[in-house]
DNA sequence: GCCGTTTTCGGCCCGACTGTTTTCAGTCG
């Protein structure tokens, strides 16, 4: 897939026309593209020329650099801009607070090239006196290039939640708060956050930020005002607050929920009908009458539309699909009625099967599918033939004592690097569901993976594709995998793919899932519990789930005991 | 560079905070 490298491109190429002060909204488009492209599914370079003109943002300019670079593997204007400014003065971007015309009076006067520079010529004191740059200045760059140095990029969401959730616990029992909300793409449940959102109303902002900048969890305050302040928590992580008027609220939720793209999308519908979206609210341009903003829902009801969840909110189809009166009903924590993927300390968990039933049921659950490893995985002690059947059997029996919730006796099957499976038929054939996947062999090429992952799906018996890609956010790549291809075998065969909500896995990803809705395959949203806390690792599930456009009956897992049993035996007859 | 039920040319979202300033540019989200 080369969509990332389409996406660098444009992206650099957008910061080089910066540095250079060229038109922003031609720089803009770059942005845009970029980003649409990001969440493109298919491989651009089997997009042909006129369908890539239709990828919002993309024109019949961007379409042709996009075939040149696929075509040829270098792009004639990229190549000439890098020539007019160095790389590493677009490095110089990342640091925070120092923008495109710092980076190009650093780059004129001194002929600072890249981040390294930079720190020598701060540590040296020798940008002061450079026009607006003082001491102040200077430190701050200093400072922001330690923070570079320490950490770049984004978290998993599974890391920042549970620390906003923290702060929001604190500023709650602390802070003269009214209306408190995550927002950002925290809100959103991406899968990876930049920095934790936060909004409140108050009668009065200052203790608010008072009490905000002074939270056992700060480790540094960047700025701090009446409305808003932004600071690092010791996880390294930055919050921003926002505090805003009661009847401010809705128009700042969505303007601070985002995604920046769908903003702009709307604000520029409302220009068009004479009105201004702001975070105060909905405005008539010519009387500067507030007409809305109270509620988010208002931003959405001036051009008719339904509400929009944030987790749709990306500009990538949500506002067309809301005009035409055709958004999706997402899938819900509550249709969720079991879990089909938990581990017991018979194999790699911490509990046994009473311990997850009882778990399970405190999480309003109807069933659970014990799925332990298989005796191919020996590192996370996989069960032998003997034993699962042993462990069959006892699910079998408990089941009968059981009321008002059902078990189902399954595993969790290895595919093994020549494709085989772990068990055979006879075994598989005697349990009610078979979770199956891969485990080793991640450097195989893309048709060997996914040829194991097709034959795995037309085994009769196997129910569902786990963690399909085989991703860890932020610690390892997904393997190489033709995933149309598996979507598509799934479809024919029936089988269910699992939106694996471990939040380091969150695998499917959302633009895949979106993707196996269109071509109307089963998912499956699991936890992967180990340790029973994980079954809330659910929400991260249907989160993503919703990222992904799912609706309640796109996902396996919201059947009720008895039909998920009759779709399981229909797959197997 | 994109885009169109006002437009194929002329628009293109909006405001807070900081550090440097004598009123504002730069950066960020």
């Amino acid at each position: 897939m080369r969509n990332q490298e389409v996406v660098k491109i444009f992206n650099d190429i957008a910061d080089i026309l910066e540095i250079k002060g060229d038109n922003p909204f031609r720089i803009r488009a770059y942005r845009r593209a970029a980003q649409n492209i990001d969440g493109l599914a298919k491989d651009v370079a089997e997009i042909s020329a006129e369908e890539l003109q239709k990828i919002p943002g993309i024109g019949a300019d961007l379409a042709g650099k996009i075939q040149e670079y696929v075509k040829t593997g270098s792009l004639k204007f990229y190549d000439e801009l890098k020539k007019e400014v160095p790389s590493g003065l677009v490095d110089i971007l990342s640091v925070p607070g120092l923008g495109p015309k710092t980076a190009k009076l650093l780059f004129d006067k001194l002929n600072i090239k890249n981040v390294d520079d930079l720190e020598q010529h701060a540590k040296e004191g020798k940008l002061k006196g450079l026009p607006g740059i003082q001491a102040k200045t200077e430190e701050n760059i200093l400072k922001g290039i330690a923070m570079i140095k320490r950490h770049t990029g984004r978290f998993p969401i599974g890391r920042v939640l549970p620390v906003a959730e923290g702060i929001l616990e604190k500023l709650k029992e602390k802070a003269p708060v009214n209306k408190l909300s995550i927002a950002g793409s925290l809100r959103r449940w991406k899968d990876t956050i930049k920095d934790i959102d936060i909004l409140a109303t108050s009668k009065d902002p200052h203790k608010v930020m008072d009490v905000f900048v002074h939270l056992p969890q700060v480790k540094e305050v960047l700025m701090k005002g009446p409305t808003k302040s932004s600071l690092i928590t010791n996880e390294g992580i930055q919050v921003d607050l926002r505090v805003v008027d009661e009847g401010s609220f809705g128009a700042a939720l969505a303007y601070f929920t985002g995604s920046k793209a769908h903003n702009i999308r709307l604000r520029e519908m409302a220009v068009r009908k004479g009105l201004k979206i702001n975070e105060y609210g909905i405005f008539d341009v010519k009387t500067e009458k507030k007409i809305g903003g109270e509620h988010e829902n208002d931003v959405y009801k001036i051009f008719e539309m339904h509400y929009i969840a944030p987790e749709m909110r990306e500009d990538t189809g949500e506002i067309e699909a809301a005009l035409e009166g055709k958004l999706p009903e997402l899938v819900e924590m509550e249709d969720i009625k079991g879990d089909l993927h938990v581990h017991t300390k018979s194999s790699d968990g911490s509990h046994d099967i009473q311990e997850l039933i009882d778990a399970a049921k405190a999480r309003g659950y109807e069933y659970l599918a014990i799925t332990d490893h298989s005796k191919g995985l020996a590192v996370a002690r996989g069960l032998s033939i003997d034993q699962v059947l042993e462990q069959n059997k006892k699910i079998k029996a408990l089941n009968k004592k059981l009321k008002g919730f059902k078990l189902l006796s399954g595993t969790e099957m290895d595919i093994k690097s020549d494709g085989s499976l772990d068990y055979p038929d006879e075994v598989l054939k005697q349990l009610d569901i078979v979770v199956a996947s891969i485990h080793s062999g991640f450097r195989q090429s893309k048709e060997q993976i996914t040829k194991r992952l097709v034959s795995a799906m037309k085994n009769p018996y196997v129910s569902i594709i786990a963690h399909p890609s085989g991703r860890l956010i932020g610690e390892r790549d997904a393997y190489e995998i033709d995933m149309e291809e598996v979507l598509k075998t799934a479809k024919e065969t029936g089988t269910a793919i699992e939106i694996n909500a471990y939040p380091l896995r969150l695998d499917l990803s959302d633009m895949y899932i979106k993707k196996a809705k269109e071509m109307n395959v089963l998912l499956s949203i699991n936890t992967d519990t180990h340790v029973t806390f994980q079954f809330d690792f659910m929400a991260y599930g249907v989160g993503t789930a919703r990222r992904g456009w799912a609706e309640k009956n796109d996902v396996l897992n919201t059947l009720s005991y008895n039909a998920l049993m009759k779709r399981l035996k229909r797959k197997a007859g």
